[in-house]
RNA sequence: GCUCUUUUAGCUUAAUUGGUUAAAGCGUUGGUCUUAUGAGCCAAAGAUUGGGAGUUCAAGUCUCCCAGAGAGCACCA
């Protein structure tokens, strides 16, 4: 007996009970213990940030996740998932600050480094419950006991070994460049980081007069939308091929300088008249030499010069130069230069520079601090934060006369992705670099290789990324982070890298040591992991190698945390220092996905750092794997949007928490909604009522065939345990056909060998979708095959459920077939929904107790079995199908209920192949269309006109232009006749403009057109003709159905079970329903289970009906169940 | 500015890869079937396939231009 299943489901109940046996029989671990010598498919967690919680979009990433290591464990391969956290960098950082209610650089400082890590380091975890809740939840199965974490000692270490091989290579290096600077945070951010800021903010605009020196009544304009880089102002720059004009405005009499051809343009902006004077080529601008906005520089250096190269003497700077970025599309055609806060201004200096004799050239000027302030060389401003200062600057330059106009300027602005009040600014600095720019082609190789979903990723968006890839800016001047592994001597400067902790200690001379200990000893708490972070690591020196009396020390940085998530594929082994094995088997990745947003992040970060070391240009021993690596196959999700259709976001709470949809409706059904509502890269509305409807199309339609199966099985004691002895496998077809009472395949109904075929046709498409990663065909295909059976297997099959002999041969293949259906299904969906898909398996092939594996997750994936497929099956019954819709359809239209039986209906076949097989297996139809007779018509003229339309895709390559005429021509014919034409010769001849053109069958496609007056409906390829004609016999047998069907509701509504029997009176005046009586009565009480059924009334509640236009009392009394 | 994606019924999506009545689901309305069903079935209403041009016998599909949306890159002097 079946475990009998709740009326109305409660899926998240349900779902509880899975997820306690699932923990109970460790059955993750013993579906990785059946592989265990299997070929590995190799799955990467991209490790999330667990100091924030856990949002719909990790749900998505977490379903896709954990669907195809499912499916292919399921599929025979070994697949590990350890899980891993991301616990490094900024936004831990910037929490714990939070908490401390402290933002800069210098308060973490005051607050002290070392309490600061150990605040870190707690604040890692601070969600982790809710993460690991989740990911059980959702049914995300993975190694969460033996996670890698990125501030583990192992982990660190095998990134120090990383970096160590890229420093000994050259690949590492320090340089001075423009960086993105976080002021507040005192740190440089990589372009990823400064990426992931953006916002459209509206920047002052100004348009500032710099005089020239020896010419005080005309100006150079520049324009600029950062007046805080004026006071470092340096140079002026123009295009040499540009022409330039004096113009006279028009309000103060000045004489301006701009490009001519902007001239109209910024008359207009002024609202001034700019009178041109003259004009002249940028190149002779080149050399004159200008007041600078602010004389903070100036005053000492202004007439500073140096010794050329070339010979000869020049001023250092406040002289207009050549650049060839300068352009026309905005400002004015001259450009302000303030080298120190811009990457072409930098490269300006640096080029100027190179032009004089070594030393003799103009140094680099800057008024602001690392804290984004300006120093006291900057007078009046000095202290002040630079963005805050741009209107004063602003409004000194207007009292001062040089500023024509003040505007405001709307675009896009990095701000710190962290600390989103925070601007960033151009800043030079000393940072540390890796030189990826010389990968590039190997990284690009690589991407080739990869099997981007959607394909456009890998030329698009990433190719383009790295297309433009520049240098990574590696180094963070800030605490919680991995150490960058290098040390300096402090006599030469000279730098070695560091590859693991046991290298430190083995070093000459190490000292610092005891910080830790003692550290350690004052608190036996303290995470052992620690010794390898800030400031621990700083204390440890040792003996130079360079110099007697040096010591070496490290350097201050900790690395960009994308990097730590980067070297994931070996650094979650602590390879090489440890599982060296494990790291070969598990790499490269054969599936990895996460979002969009992770191009440039994760993406990015291991193919850049596995190129680098294993790639064909790597490090020599470990070099020459071959591309793709690290990952072969990787889904780009798209973002997901919150309720409105915008970005998610907490602030605008526009989406439901995941824990209600899991409470509401369960886990099986937010992860149908993901896979089968949109192919996963196209952006997904997170909509609570879409989630809801996934459920009544596929999971309830699912329930309610299962559901109807236990309950039959159980009243007719269908035990499948019993029938089939010994081990039962997986409950395979093979296994199945050991059964007693189980009926060879071909020797079953039409209907029973369609559903098979079915079943065996969608799990091969299944199988071949999911091998391409494309897990919404896969979904769909279920979710048609869930929707045959139910709604025309089972429902074509009930009367052999209902049948009562109850060792009917074609009643037991109903229910081995059925029963085939459900178990197979349940492996088939399992990945997808594991609950439910568990929760069948347990109901379905529990009953085999020991015999059959304990979850439907230790089988393998179901496999197709070809012989039980039938094309040809499959075609005749979708005809059977539509022909049945058709009749429905017509009837409808008549107005004549399904329940009134009709005599005879006609159908026209547009496409006779099938008939013979029609017409020997109409019973189905004639149940389905309740009608007495079914006649398949070959002369239909009466009822029918044949459409006769080319056939396109053949004709249009043969005729060309003709095809609109072959159309008229065919469309005019008597449609009748061509047909007759076509079955004597087989072609036939058109006139079209004078020319013969010779048809054959498969040159021209019949359209069915029914004609007026006849109750007809018509499909693409049939056209069904009902005979309306109503005899008396017929009205009968529909008021008897009449009958069936009112006291059916009444059983209903008196909660009868299916088996009771029941006592059944009405009164009439009715004469045809007393005649319907006396003639179907045995029929309607058979249907009913009535043991009685007569004219009268009954010790019952007498409900009032209406049926065949009179009233009817009823009474209906239970007698008692059946036994 | 450049690149990628995208635009089809009120909403969500389809259209055999260029083949001729643009198809479903949800929702609405009406009807119907059913002792598994919250399901199903039949139908009505709902479309100038974002706009425009071109190529072609034939364009939702290919090309170009324009517009909207989303994202990325760069710049923002």
């Amino acid at each position: 007996m079946f475990e009998p299943l709740p009326n109305n489901p409660s899926f998240p109940a349900l779902e509880g009970k899975v997820l306690s046996r699932w923990k109970e029989g460790d059955v993750y671990e013993k579906s990785l213990q059946n592989r265990k010598d299997a070929e590995r498919f190799v799955f990467y967690e991209g490790p999330p940030t667990a100091n924030g919680m856990p949002h719909p979009g990790h749900c998505l990433t977490r379903s896709i996740k954990d669907l195809f290591p499912r499916y292919k464990t399921m599929q025979g391969f070994l697949c590990e998932r350890k899980a891993g956290w991301d616990t490094h960098g900024l936004p831990v950082e910037v929490e714990v600050c939070k908490e401390l209610g402290i933002h800069s650089k210098e308060e973490i400082e005051e607050y002290g480094v070392e309490p600061f890590i150990h605040r870190c380091q707690e604040s890692v975890w601070r969600y982790m419950q809710e993460w690991e809740a989740l990911t059980e939840r959702l049914g995300f199965w993975a190694n969460l006991d033996e996670a890698y974490v990125t501030y583990h000692q192992s982990y660190v270490e095998s990134v120090w070994w990383s970096l160590k091989n890229l420093f000994d290579r050259g690949l590492l290096y320090r340089g001075h460049k423009i960086v993105w600077w976080w002021a507040q945070g005192g740190t440089a951010l990589s372009a990823g980081e400064v990426g992931q800021g953006y916002r459209e903010v509206a920047d002052p605009s100004v348009f500032v007069e710099f005089p020239l020196r020896d010419q005080q009544e005309e100006s150079l304009l520049i324009w600029t939308t950062t007046p805080w880089t004026l006071p470092s102002n340096q140079f002026a720059a123009v295009h040499v091929d540009l022409t330039y004009a004096r113009v006279r405005d028009g309000e103060t009499g000045r004489v301006l300088i701009v490009a001519e051809s902007l001239v109209e343009k910024l008359a207009a902006q002024f609202k001034r008249e700019l009178t041109v004077e003259s004009t002249c080529s940028g190149s002779e601008l080149l050399g004159l030499r200008y007041d600078p906005p602010f004389d903070y520089f100036y005053k000492n250096l202004g007439d500073n010069t140096g010794e050329l190269i070339k010979g000869g003497k020049q001023v250092h700077q406040w002289r207009v130069v050549a650049a060839d970025f300068v352009t026309t599309d905005s400002g004015t055609g001259l450009v302000h230069m303030a080298p120190a806060f811009g990457e072409a201004d930098y490269d300006v200096l640096v080029a100027e520079q190179e032009r004089f004799q070594e030393g003799e050239g103009p140094q680099l000027i800057c008024a602001v601090g690392p804290d984004g302030k300006f120093t006291e060389v900057a007078g009046p401003y000095a202290g002040r934060w630079v963005k805050e200062a741009d209107k004063d600057i602003s409004r000194e330059l207007r009292e001062r006369g040089r500023l024509v106009l003040l505007d405001q300027y709307l675009h896009d602005y990095p701000f710190c992705w962290r600390a989103d009040d925070d601007p960033l600014i151009q800043y030079p600095r000393e940072s540390w670099f890796i030189r990826t720019t010389e990968f590039r082609e190997d990284m690009l190789a690589n991407n080739q290789q990869i099997n981007w979903l959607p394909g456009h990723i890998k030329d698009g968006r990433f190719g383009n990324f790295l297309d433009s890839n520049v240098d990574w800016a590696l180094s963070r001047e800030r605490f919680w982070g991995t150490p960058l592994p290098v040390w300096v001597c402090s006599e030469t400067g000279r730098m070695e890298a560091i590859g693991s902790y046991q290298e430190l200690l083995d070093k000459a001379g190490l000292d610092g040591v005891q910080v830790w200990e003692k550290a350690k000893a004052e608190n036996p708490e303290l995470s052992d992991h620690l010794k390898v972070h800030k400031p621990y690591i700083d204390a440890l020196t040792y003996a130079s190698p360079f110099a007697e009396a040096g010591r070496m020390e490290r350097v201050s940085e900790v690395i960009d945390c994308w990097y730590d998530s980067g070297a994931m594929p070996f650094a979650q082994w602590g390879y090489p220092h440890s599982h060296a094995e494990q790291f070969k088997q598990q790499f490269p990745a054969d599936f990895i996905s996460e979002a969009l947003d992770q191009t440039r992040g994760w993406f990015y970060s291991q193919l850049a750092i596995s190129t680098m070391l294993f790639g064909e240009h790597g490090a020599e021993q470990e070099a020459g794997a071959e591309y793709p690596h690290p990952y072969r196959n990787c889904i780009v999700l798209g973002l997901m949007l919150g309720e409105d259709g915008r970005k998610m976001s907490k602030s605008k709470r526009n989406y439901r928490e995941p824990n209600e949809i899991f409470d509401k409706y369960g886990a099986d059904a937010l992860r149908w909604y993901f896979f089968a509502n949109q192919a996963p890269w196209t952006p997904i509305r997170y909509k609570e009522q879409s989630i809801k409807e996934s459920i009544p199309e596929f999971l309830l339609r699912l329930w309610n065939v299962f559901s109807f199966f236990t309950i039959y099985a159980n009243i007719d004691g269908f035990a499948p345990e019993e029938l089939l002895s010994g081990d039962a496998g997986e409950l395979s077809a093979d296994d199945l056909a050991t059964a007693s009472s189980y009926r060879e395949v071909a020797e079953r109904g039409e209907l029973d060998r369609w559903v098979l075929s079915e079943l065996h046709r969608t799990i091969e498409d299944v199988v071949s979708r999911m091998d391409h990663y494309d897990n919404y065909g896969a979904a769909l295909a279920l979710n048609e095959f869930v929707d045959a059976l139910s709604n025309w297997y089972v429902r074509r099959s009930r009367d052999r459920f209902w049948a009562a002999e109850k060792q009917n041969a074609e009643k037991l293949d109903a229910y081995w077939t059925l029963y085939e259906c459900l178990v197979t299904l349940a492996k088939a969906i399992a990945p997808f929904v594991p609950f439910l898909s568990d929760y069948m398996w347990q109901t379905l092939a529990g009953v085999f107790g020991e015999r059959v594996p304990e979850s439907v997750h230790l089988c393998n994936y179901p496999a197709v079995v070809n012989k039980l497929k039938d094309e040809e099956l499959s075609v005749r019954m979708a005809t059977l199908r539509e022909i049945a819709s058709l009749g429905r359809s017509a009837r409808m239209n008549e107005k004549l209920k399904v329940r009134q039986p009709l005599q005879k209906v006609e159908v026209v076949l547009g496409d006779e192949t099938y008939k013979p097989w029609l017409e020997s297996h109409d019973a189905l139809l004639r149940e389905e269309l309740n009608v007495k007779q079914i006649e398949y018509v070959t002369e239909a003229d009466q009822y029918i006109d044949y459409l006769i339309q080319p056939n396109f895709k053949r004709l249009g390559p043969r005729v060309g232009k003709l095809i609109p005429q072959v159309k008229a021509v065919l469309a005019e014919a008597n449609g009748a006749e061509l047909l007759a034409q076509f079955d004597a010769d087989g072609v036939v001849t058109i006139e079209v403009g004078g020319e013969p053109v010779i048809l054959d069958n498969e040159d021209i496609q019949v359209r069915l057109q029914a004609k007026d007056g006849w109750a007809a409906a018509q499909g693409k390829n049939s056209v069904v003709v009902l005979n309306t004609e109503l005899t008396e016999e017929l009205i009968r047998e529909g008021y008897a159905r009449d009958l069936i069907r009112m006291i059916q509701d009444r059983r209903k509504e008196l909660d009868c079970d299916f088996t009771d029997r029941i006592s059944v009176a009405l009164e009439t005046d009715s004469l045809v329903l007393k005649e319907t009586l006396a003639q179907h009565g045995d029929v309607v009480a058979a249907e009913t289970l009535a043991d009685n059924l007569v004219i009268g009334s009954l010790n019952a509640e007498c409900v009032a009906r209406n049926i065949a236009e009179a009233d009817v009392q009823l009474y209906v009394a239970v007698n008692s169940s059946l036994e």
